[in-house]
DNA sequence: CCAAAAGTGTTCCGTCTACACCCATGG
DNA sequence: CCATGGGTGTAGACGGAACACTTTTGG
């Protein structure tokens, strides 16, 4: 197959910029690069892409290897494919973003790769273009949060609007008028109330709501 | 380097997705493989990415070798990177997305290399997954239009406002309230009337309009 | 003189925004 | 009993959508 074998192959990367919300902030997971080169400095996490899987699996391979967890939301953000982005070697990198809930993730493996929750109000200069990548990848949050059912992925299952509404307040960097959101909730009939009450973090005691998939499968419409 | 070098290298290409506008219809610039694997079928134009260029540089690469352009408006619609996609080998592909203006393409050259403009309501069964590129792009081009100045790319440097609109029905897929629009674009000090009038299109003849890009790098803001 | 495209305002309706007070409970 | 967070409605402003006729002129 000359006509392939005329041209050069280069590396391809996946890094994975993950977000999380907790304290009403929204979070980045972030980590030191164990490795040359850029040792010590703060950095997604990646891996290489395998001969044998596609860009997707190779961002939720990552993924898994990092929080053990399946099934995670996962949006391509795009390819960052300046010449000399990596400082070692010349790698095309595609940058995925995902949503996890905070809890759900295991935080002795966290630990075990020495990875940290940072506030984005406080993300240092990260490793080669990442902070780019970080970037972009808010805009399309911003920009899809108010079309795409996104918020529920970084909440549990079952949460109250405040912490929903918080969850906007963070994605957007802006306050939120709590009736206004509210009424807005209620017009949407995927979001649910179910009987449940949190008693946790008010001594009133808040209604938690779901998020039902099924429903908003049957019709996928979504304006907030 | 051995932490590299454990990891396989793989094929990166671009694939140009460029947009014209020509009888008040969206069209799509394909052309018909010439090599194996997949000759004869309808296709995108792509070129492998070199070991010393940015996926930018290739991209604008193969678009001015297609056309002769430089400065084209180009923006990346994402990475592809199915295992199969490429029925020979391995190939991930990065696609793009350019508007031109028809007019100042050069005939002889879209002949030279076989190149036809296509309807985008008759595009044909494209070849591995460029069927999915384009419908991805123009997800992208609806979503922006109206908040990104990007119409103007598809026409000649004075336009009339007839012809501006017909633009964004073909973008948009859906008809646009004539005196709706004008009123907006009044609102828009960035398109500015020329005292020009175009007599080629109409008995009465027509205002010509233009895009103003340096008042429009002064205040950067568009809503349509 | 007529066909063909250019140009022009107003009204209505629905949506978004601003805004303040009572409720329930745990400590 | 009080501090804390939960929950509720309305009025006014604004923006988008619908809608029809006059103008100009080349053929």
């Amino acid at each position: 197959m000359t006509y392939y074998s005329e041209h050069s192959k280069v590396w391809v990367s996946v890094d994975c910029i993950v977000f999380g919300f907790e304290n009403n902030k929204l979070k980045l997971l972030i980590g030191q690069r164990q490795m040359d080169p850029g040792r010590g400095e703060w950095s997604l996490y990646g891996g290489f892409v395998g001969a044998e899987e596609s860009l997707e699996d190779a961002a939720h391979r990552v993924l898994n290897h990092l929080t053990g967890m399946k099934k995670v939301y996962m949006k391509q953000v795009g390819a960052f494919g300046a010449i000399d982005r990596d400082p070692g070697e010349r790698v095309i990198s595609v940058a995925y973003c995902a949503l996890i809930n905070v809890k759900d993730y295991d935080d002795k493996l966290r630990k075990k790769y020495g990875l940290q929750w940072v506030s984005l109000d406080a993300l240092p200069k990260l490793y080669s273009d990442h902070n780019q990548m970080v970037k972009k990848a808010i805009t399309l949050l911003r920009r899809r949060i108010n079309s795409e059912p996104l918020s529920f992925n970084l909440l549990p299952k079952l949460f109250t609007l405040t912490q929903l509404q918080h969850v906007y307040e963070a994605i957007l960097g802006e306050e939120v008028d709590k009736r206004n959101f509210r009424k807005r909730i209620k017009q949407i009939d995927f979001i649910e109330s179910t009987g449940l009450i949190d008693k946790v973090t008010s001594k009133r005691g808040a209604a938690l709501y779901r998020f039902n998939k099924k429903m908003y499968a049957d019709d996928p419409t979504f304006r907030l």
